[in-house]
DNA sequence: ACCAATACGACACATCCATGCGGTTGATTG
DNA sequence: CAATCAACCGCATGGATGTGTCGTATTGGT
C-alpha cells in the first residue's frame, strides 16, 4: 500500500499507449469518471518507468504493441520498482502466447481494445478491488489452460505407483541409488527394482529421461 | 455440439448438490428464467452419472463436498462420456486447491454458494457464450497463479550458455553421452566437458538433478 | 597484445547405472 | 482359494557416467 492512497480516494490510473487519439481518449475517459484520475499518459514504457516512481500510480493500463521495449517486459520492469501496482492490459492481441505472457510477467488482468468505456471503467474498479478482469473469452482461454495441463502430456495409459513417484522424486534431487534407499529404507536392489518398473511403464531408459518425463506430466 | 442444443433454443442445465433445500431453490431459480430448464437434479455425482447420457444437459451446475463420489472426481468422468458439457462449479470451498483441482478437471467456472441469483443466471450465459465466469477473487488467484508460475524458481545467479543448454536437452530425451554427440556433432569427451561445466555451474553431481533444476528454472 | 570466456578434444579410472535373472511377503479381489 | 499386484530383496555384468588432468582454437573486450 504506497503513501498517496491512504491520503486520497481517487485511483490513480497511468496510461501507456502509443496511438495517440487513444491515449487521449482513455485520459479523458478516466478523468470523467468518478473516482479515477490520470496524473499521466505515455507513448512507451521507457518513458513512464522514468517517472513511476515519482507518480505512484495505483494502476497502469497497458498496451503490448509499442516502440521500443513491449508491453510485456514493461510488467516486469514495473513490477521490480512497484511491487504493488497493478497493470491492466488493453491491447489488440488475444493470442494465447501474448495472453500468458503477460499474466506470468504480472499483469492482473487483460482486455481487448473494443471493450466499451463503461466495461472499462467497471474493469478498473474490479481490478483495484482484488478481481481480475477479463473478457469471456480470454478468461475461458485461462481455465482452459488448466484443463489441458490437468490432462497433461496426453498419458499414454500408464499409471505410476506412490512408491515409484517417490523413487522419482528423490532421484530428481540428485540422490544416487544408495542414497535414494537410505532415503526411502529400503535397500539398493529395491531401488533398482522400482526403477526397473518406472523405464518399463514409461517406455524411457535412463534417469534424466524418466524424471524429465515425469516432470512434464506433472508426476513431480 | 448435441442433437437436442440445436432443436431448442433453451439450455439445459442439471444440479449436483447434496443439500435437498439448495438443490430445490436452484431448480426454481433456473426454471423461472428465460432460456434455461432444469431437468433434472442430483444429490449426488453417481445418481446424475446413470442419467446424463439420456438427459444430455448443457451445463451442470456442481457442489464439491458431496457424499459419495467428489464433484471434483464427477467432472472427470462426466467428461470422460460428455466432453462438450460445460462444468459450473458451486461450492463454499475458496481454497486454491479446490480450485484448481476444479480447473484441471475441466470445470469450466467457478462460483461460491453466496452468489446473488441474478449473478448465477448471468454467470451460466457467460459459459454458454465461451466464458468462464469467476468470483472476482478467485479470478485473481488464478491469474495470480500464471505470475508465481512466471517467477520459476529463484536463479541464484547461474547463467548457462546455449551449448550447455543444448545438452541438457538431449539428456531430458534420454540420450546418451555417444548419442549426444552424434545430435550436436561433437565427440563425447567435448559433452563430457560440457556437462562438468554444467555441473558445477548447477551444483550438482547427476543428470537427473541437473534435468530438474533445469526444468523448474525454465531453461529447457 | 593479452585476458577471460567459450568451445572443442583426449586419456584414465573408480563408481554408478541399466538390465538380465531369481526370489518372498502381504493386501486386495474375483 | 487362486490370482493379481505392489513392495520388498539379492546377485551378476557390461556399459555409461562423474571427475581428474592435460591440451588447442576462437572470440570479444580492455
Amino acid at each position: 500500500m504506497n503513501k498517496k492512497s491512504v491520503h486520497n480516494t481517487t485511483t490513480k490510473v497511468i496510461i501507456v499507449e502509443d496511438n495517440q487519439t487513444i491515449r487521449e481518449g482513455l485520459t479523458l475517459l478516466l478523468e470523467s469518471s468518478p473516482g479515477l484520475e490520470c496524473p499521466a499518459s505515455y507513448e512507451s514504457c521507457e518513458d513512464m518507468l522514468a517517472e513511476v516512481e515519482t507518480v505512484l500510480p495505483d494502476l497502469i493500463l497497458m498496451d503490448i504493441g509499442l516502440p521500443g521495449m513491449s508491453g510485456i517486459e514493461g510488467i516486469r520492469k514495473v513490477r521490480g520498482v512497484q511491487p504493488e501496482v497493478l497493470v491492466l492490459m488493453l491491447t489488440v492481441y488475444e493470442d494465447n502466447e501474448k495472453i500468458f505472457e503477460a499474466l506470468c510477467a504480472g499483469a492482473c488482468g487483460y482486455l481487448v481494445k473494443n471493450t466499451k468505456p463503461a466495461r472499462l471503467i467497471e474493469a478498473i474498479g474490479e481490478a483495484v478491488g482484488g478481481g481480475s478482469p477479463m473478457t469471456a473469452s480470454i478468461a475461458r482461454k485461462v481455465v482452459g489452460f488448466f484443463s489441458s495441463s490437468g490432462k497433461l502430456e496426453a498419458v499414454d495409459d500408464v499409471k505410476i505407483t506412490d512408491r515409484e513417484r517417490e523413487i522419482l522424486s528423490e532421484l530428481s534431487k540428485g540422490n544416487s541409488y544408495s542414497q535414494v534407499g537410505d532415503a526411502l529404507f529400503i535397500s539398493v536392489d529395491t531401488v533398482r527394482y522400482h526403477i526397473r518398473n518406472i523405464y518399463r511403464k514409461m517406455q524411457v531408459h535412463s534417469q534424466s529421461e524418466a524424471v524429465a518425463k515425469a516432470m512434464r506430466r506433472g508426476w513431480i
